[in-house]
DNA sequence: ATTAAGAATGAAAACGTTTTTAGCAAAATT
DNA sequence: AATTTTGCTAAAAACGTTTTCATTCTTAAT
């Protein structure tokens, strides 16, 4: 770890002087500042957070009190963090993360340990936060030998929603899912897809690969304009269009919509009632997760609910455990129950 | 702020000892280990994170990496934050806030401000908090004069949405919230009520009092269990079964139900699904928050959307401001735009 | 009774900063 | 020419811990 002093006897001058050249309060001559700034990066010296604590006036944190429950998992995690006497830091990832450098409060050394909820991690970043503190993978994810994962067995529960379609009689089963830019961000749908072709092959079916369909990810921002008060262009509806356009189109048309996850379920809905097209009757319906339980009149989409409370409690125990007793075993798979909601959506109209 | 040294001082020993009885490694006398924790409990003693963190191994912080969006509100707070190089440290709190020592991070000395967000702080947690660092509330509540909150025109919205639903032509209006444990909880529920006692009074009408439901707060831990696949004792559902209860023994029924918040709003929503009561035609019903866009086949729920996003937003911001310029002025109560999001809830069945 | 061993304790170093104090040169003033 | 000011820099103190090392006090063994 780079201190200031590396960066003082690198610039041949005392730790007072790096000390005011980088925090800009002056008294130090331009050009011996612009070379210590250069050195510090040159050198990717960042401030010690505790020692800058220690001293100084300035943490470097805010504390956010909320009772608002933000999702199951957090709560999940927050139980297990509080009662255990750590803190919480947050940071927003890309689904995809590449880059350890994006990584703030680890190069700073600043944290214990990590947990990656919902986040892919490339092998690069697994190494770089690996050696350094223990972490833990919540969701499924390509599974590191080297560090904890829990999940539940996407495959297995695609495979019983499956089940149930075709009980119900579906023999053509779509497979919606969203075309990620990266190619291994197809990792997690494509498990849920082999769930399905599982579960068709059991009975003598085969998965017609007509009916896969890949939409195109969507940039809107609309989400974070609520008070826009115009839902119409929310992510939900434009892939909802997407495959009702698509499935227009098709001369051969499957009856049963298998989405991979309850956005593209909810956006189907949606959009296939505002075109008139009935559900159950037309086409029957399916998402993944379990999300929005509160909804309308009555709540009509199937489901596979993951416990996300359990994994976020499952999983900051997990962390907890690898950082305080480094002597056990850190590379297990953690799999947990989930479970089907059977509702209207999926369910035949005959009955 | 007392430091080991202060321990070390009152117990007539040296600092090193205080180290050694209180994190439990042995080589202490065990009379003088209990003598020195009772010494450091009465002097309310916390190590400092700080100190800590800059000898030892440990931090005491979790980094949490997620993708998946929590709420708008968060989201907004992570943004300002990360971009200007603060961590958020998160703690759950109950709604109602009274013990200053329950906030962890603050005695610790580990924080430069406090974001309540939906917590209704009492004075004295106020004043043990605005002595130490700048603080912000997010949401209508108490408004302590030398701090920030950023919150929506609670009564003005109501007021809005009142005034549609006599538009509709309804004159009898029920307001349902719930009862709180503590008298000043009610604060915010009776500031919506006001803005519906306004708008009637607009045209001439006066609120009936009969009208005024007050529901029992119930205590589900079932949000805990979404793995259970039932959600037939959701929290919504035990309150939609309260107000359905509640109008089914009134002679004189009211023709619009106006729901403190989109909870209870969904609530009534499928229990008189349940019941055969048709929304609209027996009941107009509107909700608060604009919450659960999502939702199935076409969202039916009129609701006042509330700008979470631009209220995590401009809460971050308006904490950092007064942490990095203690000169500027901390009292403000910045009032952001709501919006009534109309759907079918509340439209007339005649048009 | 003397010594050896072991347990308990204190002193001091170290962690990485920021800030205060002090020093020195150069420039400006008398 | 002597003094004061100014600008820059280094040295050192301080923050609050934990841990290492040295020391003292017990206790047991010779």
């Amino acid at each position: 770890m780079t201190s200031i002093k590396d960066v003082a006897t690198m610039a041949d001058v005392s730790i007072s002087t790096v000390s005011r050249a980088l925090s800009g309060r002056g008294g130090v001559r331009q050009e011996k500042v612009d070379r210590i700034r250069q050195i510090a990066k040159a050198l990717n010296y960042e401030p010690n957070v505790f020692g800058r604590g220690l001293r100084g006036s300035k943490t470097g944190n805010i504390l956010l009190v909320f009772s608002r429950l933000m999702t199951d998992c957090l709560q999940g995690i927050l139980e297990i963090a509080n009662t255990s006497d750590y803190n919480i830091l947050m940071q927003i990832s890309d689904h995809i993360l590449d880059d350890p450098q994006k990584i703030k409060p680890l190069t700073r050394k600043q944290v214990d340990g990590v947990i990656f909820q919902d986040v892919l991690i490339s092998p690069k970043v697994y190494a770089a936060v690996s050696e350094a503190v223990p972490l833990v993978q919540i969701g499924d994810h390509v599974h590191y030998p080297g560090s904890d994962i829990i999940t539940v067995d996407n495959k297995e529960m695609a495979c019983q929603m499956a089940r149930h379609l075709l009980d119900q009689g579906h023999t053509s089963i779509a497979y919606v899912y969203i075309k990620n830019p990266t190619e291994k961000a197809y990792r997690l749908a494509s498990v849920r897809e082999q769930g399905i072709r599982q579960a068709m092959a059991e009975r003598g079916l085969t998965f017609d690969d007509r009916y896969r369909l890949e939409i195109e990810q969507v940039e809107s921002e609309d989400h974070l304009k609520p008070w826009a008060g115009d839902d119409d262009s929310q992510p939900a509806l434009l892939y909802g269009r997407q495959v009702a356009d698509r499935l227009e189109k098709m001369t051969d048309k499957p009856t049963a919509i298998f989405c991979y996850n309850d956005m593209l379920a909810y956006g189907c809905l949606r959009e296939f009632a505002r075109r008139g097209i009935r559900v159950p009757g037309d086409y029957a319906v399916c998402g993944f997760d379990g999300l929005y339980p509160l909804a309308e009149s009555e709540p009509i989409l199937s489901s596979v609910v993951q416990p996300f409370y359990k994994m976020g409690l499952e999983g900051a125990r997990t962390l907890i455990t690898a950082i305080e007793d480094p002597s056990v075993f850190s590379g297990r798979k953690i799999i947990l129950d989930g479970n089907l909601r059977i509702k209207k959506s999926t369910q035949s109209t005959t009955g």
